[in-house]
RNA sequence: GCCCCCGUAGCUCAGUGGAUAGAGCAAGUCACUUCUAAUGACUGGGUCGCAGGUUCGAAUCCUGCCGGGGGCGCCA
């Protein structure tokens, strides 16, 4: 069941040929949204530059050789040439019905893809903060967006479990005990922990000595500091799935690819590199230098690969996962979900990756640029410096705010149906607000405006799907049985029938860019046009049985496409709120 | 200094080179013995940062400027 614009675009572009000829073959029809019709073609006002005539009368003759039978209802010329085309209610019927048939709900499978998507990638020991929320959860609804699309996802969570930190890491860890409620607090309040071991490593010589020296040791592999190495990172992982869980993020122990699996082929990146003349030592440290990488004073930008104490740093291990994703992993496009202020730095991998043949160009690498979460300051969220919010607080705040919510508005719910919606609430709300501004734009973190009940948020959709589920249970039927021939007749009908049609399309628009904010912006306009439809359209008090079983069927996709986009962002629909 | 991103209604944000730039929130008006009013209908609100350029047509593309943010060698 194609969309409006994929049943008329090839026939306008059938007009465009058959009124011009071969010549303009191919030609965009310019098919968009209008607001004086369903669509509007803009063709005739391109062409007629191109033809030496006057748009409208090419707009003429392109529709004197249009073939819409069954599909408009009309096609006008209008204002300087522009072809504004009402579709016929019929076909949105049978679209519609065709839609309601299909259990992909119109979505196309394309052609499958393999792409390791790395997002999340918390810090081993350190509290997970908006930051990372953001790019787990947009990374994550990538995934699930293009595994429906019927791409191989696999996903990448690159943690940072290796570096110089674990030296006063470890070193806290022995001091406080193994096993000690304060070595618990990794699992549980892994910041407290970790400025424990940070305010130790900065007053105290002696402890920092020992941390240098657990450094080395952790580096050279000495058995008794990767135990204990392990151990930390055993316990972070206890802190990762439980934020997971409590978000609904796909991410398992099955994902992780943290920076010490690379460890082994460090070493012979920075020598292959080294041989053959890309890299070159520099102040003691080895570097690639790029052409156009220049920064302050005009000096060239290195990519670090190995420091002159003879570490590795995030260069290296960067340049492994290009490396491991594209020869071992097969894909066909890596999808680097990560700040935007890794700019600079991912494009230096690549480039470098590149220049050494790892990364060819039948491989599409994409950084899919997650915007700075800022503060009530409009100042960055920021982990090293200042005090972040703990993420679990804040998933434990949303939660109790939805609770109150909830307890008010439906008091006549009891307390554990109420208890069970609450967190549905609370963290589709922190989700979908993660998730309807644009990717790579910063915004500001407000957990008021996420928890709003009304406008572009996650608790709006999420009632609009609960009244279409109130309404089944009414019925005493379920939404699969609703199945009836779906007939347009009111506006609002037709409205929400032609916003269902464009599910399908938009899916493979959020796939091709890599924007789910352009999925949230759907269902909102789906949970409004049913809204609409809602008020002025009753369902199961229509008088004529065949229309209140064409409204149901109508309910029934509209439920369908609300949960399942809702799915593809991570966002749970709950049965009532 | 160089590079990247951003600048759209009071606020938060959409916006595929197409007609009179849109939503939501906030403000105001109206509609509930309700298929869930947590809603809907309506009203007011704009120098799309500024100035050029390209184009039949620019919020959108190009150049310059102003303002904000970020990045720019041994943290990741």
């Amino acid at each position: 069941m194609p969309s409006p614009a994929a049943e008329l675009t090839p026939r306008i572009s059938a007009a465009i040929t058959a009124a011009f000829g071969d010549d303009y073959a191919g030609s965009d029809p310019v098919l968009r949204p209008s607001q004086f019709a369903d669509l509007q073609a803009n063709a005739a006002l391109a062409l007629a530059k191109r033809l030496g005539r006057k748009p409208r009368e090419v707009a003429e003759q392109i529709v004197a050789q249009l073939d819409v039978k069954g599909v408009c209802s009309s096609v006008e010329v209008s204002g300087p040439g522009f072809l504004n085309l009402t579709l016929d209610p019929a076909w949105i019927s049978a679209q519609a019905g065709g839609t309601a048939a299909d259990p992909r709900l119109g979505v196309p499978t394309e052609e499958r893809q393999i792409v390791p998507i790395d997002y999340s990638a918390p810090n081993v020991a350190k509290e997970m903060h908006a930051g990372h929320l953001r790019t787990t959860v947009v990374g994550d609804s990538l995934a699930r967006t293009l595994e429906h699309l019927g791409h191989t996802v696999i996903r990448q969570n690159h943690i940072g479990d290796w570096g110089t930190p674990f030296g006063m890491l470890i070193e806290h860890l022995l001091d406080v005990g193994e096993g000690s409620d304060e070595a618990r607090l990794v699992e549980q309040d892994p910041n407290a922990f970790y400025q424990a071991a940070r305010t130790k490593f900065d007053g105290d010589p002696e402890f920092a000595n020992r941390a240098r020296a657990r450094v080395v040791a952790l580096q050279a592999g000495d058995a008794e500091t990767l135990r204990l190495w392990r151990e930390l990172v055993d316990l972070s992982k206890q802190y990762f799935n439980r934020i997971y869980s409590a978000l609904g993020v796909t991410l398992t122990d099955d994902d992780l690819a943290g920076e010490s699996t690379y460890n082994d082929q460090l070493a012979a990146i920075c020598d292959e590199l080294e041989s053959r003349g890309i890299a070159t030592m520099s102040d003691g440290a080895l570097c690639v230098f790029l052409d156009g990488y220049t920064g302050r004073e005009n000096k060239p930008v290195p990519l670090i690969i190995r420091k002159s104490d003879g570490g590795y740093g995030y260069g290296t291990t960067d340049l492994a996962t290009v490396k491991y994703r594209v020869e071992q992993l097969h894909a066909n496009r890596v999808l680097y979900v990560i700040g935007a202020p890794q700019a600079l730095h991912l494009n230096m991998v690549w480039d470098t990756a590149r220049k050494a043949g790892w990364l060819t160009d039948d491989v599409e690498v994409v950084h899919v640029q997650i915007g700075n979460v800022l503060g009530p300051d409009r100042k960055m969220m920021r982990t090293r410096s200042g005090n972040p919010l703990r993420l679990m607080e804040l998933v434990d705040e949303a939660k109790l705010t939805a609770k109150k919510v909830i307890d008010e508005a439906r008091p006549d719910l009891d307390e554990a149906t109420r208890a069970e919606i609450a967190p549905q609430i609370g963290v589709g709300a922190i989700k979908y607000a993660d998730l309807s501004v644009a990717h790579d734009t910063e915004y500001v973190f407000d957990l008021e405006r996420m928890l709003s009940l009304t406008g572009n948020t996650g608790p709006y959709l999420q009632y609009a799907a609960a009244r279409i589920r109130s309404i089944f249970r009414n019925a005493g039927l379920t939404a699969d049985q609703a199945t009836t021939t779906i007939t347009i007749a009111e506006p609002a009908e037709r409205a929400l029938a032609l916003a269902l049609l464009e599910f399908g399309p938009v899916l493979t628009q959020v796939g091709a860019l890599l924007e789910p904010h352009r999925l949230c912006g759907y269902l909102f306009d789906l949970a409004q046009a049913f809204s609409a439809f809602y008020e002025s359209c009753p369902v199961l008090k229509a008088d004529d049985p065949a229309v209140r079983d064409s409204r149901l069927a109508l309910c029934a996709l509209t439920l369908r496409v609300l949960v399942q986009g809702l799915d593809l962002l991570g966002v749970q629909a709950p049965e009532r709120m």
